[in-house]
DNA sequence: GCCGTTTTCGGCCCGACTGTTTTCAGTCG
């Protein structure tokens, strides 16, 4: 899939017109570069399929960026790019990225101070020669050397379920503080993108400076990047950035709508309301300054002819259009999950009993689990052989009867590097489910891959494809497969996909989760639990589900019991 | 460079914070 490759190339010509003083075409790239990240297929596909108009038919596509997506595809080079790349300096790039520092600054650096990169430019700025240039100052100097550090620290965006706690802990202490009557966490955060790069949330309260005061002075603070009445940026001491906005109840659903995104999200929902003769900001909805409505994000989507759009949602993909004509899908919630079909025990490398997993899912509300440790191959983990399964499926009937809850007898059984399974058939009919997965060979080529799977799909007895691209996110890239050819045939064999739920999985990611839909396949959600306080990771995967625009209808666990048993038998 | 129930030309989301200004540019989200 080459889209990233090609919205990354985009980003960057957008960075370099910046520094330029181009005006408006690098937000026209960059637009363009987001619709290619959201996109589900493959551009290349795309292109084969339908050539340029294929191209055309994406939203912020036109005429010339379609060329150059073609001149990519067929070349690996876009020649404008390559040009513009000549004209600054080599580390450029990597200064825009050190916070406090923008493209104008970059540039006159580079004109006045011949600084070139990031090396240098730690030099000069401790050698004092930044607050010498015009429009610099000795602040400005102190703050692009702490901008430095921070740049070295910083690093990749954060996993949503590191985020998620620290944010409703810092949430619930704000909430505690006597003239704070909402507080809730909005970004990335609240539209539960896989990871985050910083913490948002939004507080109502009539005391700002109180508000602010306590922020900045929390224990896990590190330092405090600005401070005003309204909006304090901190950095947490795990190198977590957190934003903290306070605004006035009348305004609350408003802000929470603008702090929540996306921005692209947020761009067309004001080009709407400017079609509709009204202005959009984090104050409310208004009309030649008169404002019409903002205590409700309901409110405002109403006033503009939407229905509430799912924070999951807004993503700038066809939402608006789809909340417009009243066809937005009634999303799977949490509390829809009956049951959590893969889970492991101290059988192989779980850390819990079986017994301990059992009761703390029937804690959970649940009314069936599977139990689903690893086959023998799987070595690392201490995989089953026959023997043990024995063993184990013995044990589950024993722990079986102390509870109400349902307990499948499962296994997740390694797909062999030729495509056969980990056990045979006479083995796996013992099972009441069987999750097929991938743990060796990553490397394989795309054809191989998708073979080995393929045929893994044909087994009679599989009935679901866990972790289905194994990537590890910010560790390892998923293997190479045609996921849509697997998606067909896991349709065709009644196999449902797995959406992992574990915090670094979250596999299939919420794109996939969207083809899947499309192409009308069943789908799971589970835990992978390999201990009881990883059951709580469910909600990750949920919220996959919602990014992706699921119902409860399709996903095989929200069914009772019967149903479910009926589909596991194929 | 994209896009169009105002437009095929002329717009392009909008406001907060900071530092160095003395009314604003740059950066950020």
């Amino acid at each position: 899939m080459k889209n990233r490759d090609i919205a990354k190339l985009f980003f960057e010509i957008a960075d370099i017109l910046d520094m330029q003083g181009v005006a408006w075409k690098p937000n026209a790239y960059r637009a363009a570069a987001r619709a290619l990240e959201t996109c589900s297929n493959p551009i290349e596909e795309l292109y084969d399929r339908g050539g340029l108009n294929a191209l055309k038919e994406l939203p912020r596509i036109g005429e010339h960026l379609a060329r150059k997506i073609e001149e990519y595809l067929k070349t690996g080079r876009i020649k404008e790019y390559d040009t513009l790349i000549k004209k600054i300096p080599a580390g450029a790039h990597d200064m825009l990225h050190v916070p406090g520092l923008g493209p104008q600054k970059v540039m006159r650096l580079y004109k006045e101070l011949h600084i070139k990169g990031i090396s240098e430019l730690e030099k000069a700025a401790r050698a004092g020669k930044l607050q010498k240039l015009a429009g610099f100052g000795p602040k400005s100097e102190q703050d692009i050397l702490r901008g430095l550090t921070l740049h070295k620290t910083a690093g990749e965006r954060k996993l949503l379920g590191l985020a998620l706690p620290i944010a409703r802990e810092i949430t619930e202490r704000l909430l505690r503080l006597p003239s704070v009557t909402h507080a809730e966490p909005a970004g990335s955060l609240r539209r539960m993108k896989e990871t985050v790069g910083d913490i948002d949330i939004l507080v109502i309260s009539k005391k700002p400076e109180q508000v602010m005061n306590y922020f900045t002075t929390m224990p896990e603070v590190q330092n405090v990047l600005s401070k005003g009445p309204t909006k304090s940026t901190v950095i947490l001491k795990d190198g977590l950035q957190a934003d903290v906005r306070v605004l006035p109840s009348p305004s609350f659903g408003a802000a929470l709508q603008y702090f929540t995104g996306s921005k692209e999200h947020n761009i067309q929902l004001r080009n709407l309301a400017i079609k509709k003769g009204y202005k959009l900001n984090e104050y409310g909805l208004n009309r030649k300054e008169k404002y019409v409505c903002g205590k409700t994000e309901q409110d405002i989507y109403k006033k503009l002819g939407l229905t509430w759009i799912p924070p999951e949602l807004r993503e700038a993909t066809h939402e608006i259009e789809s909340a417009r004509t009243r066809k937005l899908p009634c999303l799977i919630e949490l509390r829809d999950m009956h049951g959590d079909l893969h889970m492991h025990s101290t059988f192989t490398d779980g850390v819990h009993t079986i017994e301990a997993m059992a009761r703390a899912s029937q804690q959970r509300g649940y009314s069936y689990i599977a139990m689903t440790d690893h086959s023998k191959s799987v070595r690392i983990a201490h995989g089953m052989d026959e023997k043990k399964l024995g063993q184990y499926l013995k044990e589950i009937d024993k722990i079986q009867k102390k509870f109400d809850i349902r307990i499948l007898k499962g296994a997740e059984v390694d797909i062999l590097p030729d495509g056969s399974l980990d056990f045979d058939n006479n083995t796996l009919k013992k099972l009441d489910i069987v999750l097929a997965a991938i743990h060796s060979r990553f490397k394989s080529t795309k054809q191989e891959m998708t073979q080995r799977i393929l045929k893994a799909l044909d087994n009679p007895h599989v009935n679901v494809l866990v972790h289905p691209t194994g990537r590890l996110i910010n560790q390892r890239e998923p293997y190479q497969v045609d996921i849509e050819k697997v998606m067909t045939r896991a349709k065709e064999r009644g196999i449902a996909l797995e959406i992992d739920s574990y915090p670094t999985r979250l596999d299939l990611k919420d794109a996939h989760v969207h083809m899947a839909n499309e192409l009308g396949c069943a789908l799971t959600i589970d835990t992978d639990s390999h201990a009881v306080d990883h059951l709580r990771y469910m909600e990750l995967g949920v919220a996959t589900a919602r990014r992706g625009w699921t119902t409860p209808q399709t996903v095989i666990n929200t069914w009772k019991l019967p149903k479910l048993e009926k589909f596991l038998l194929r």
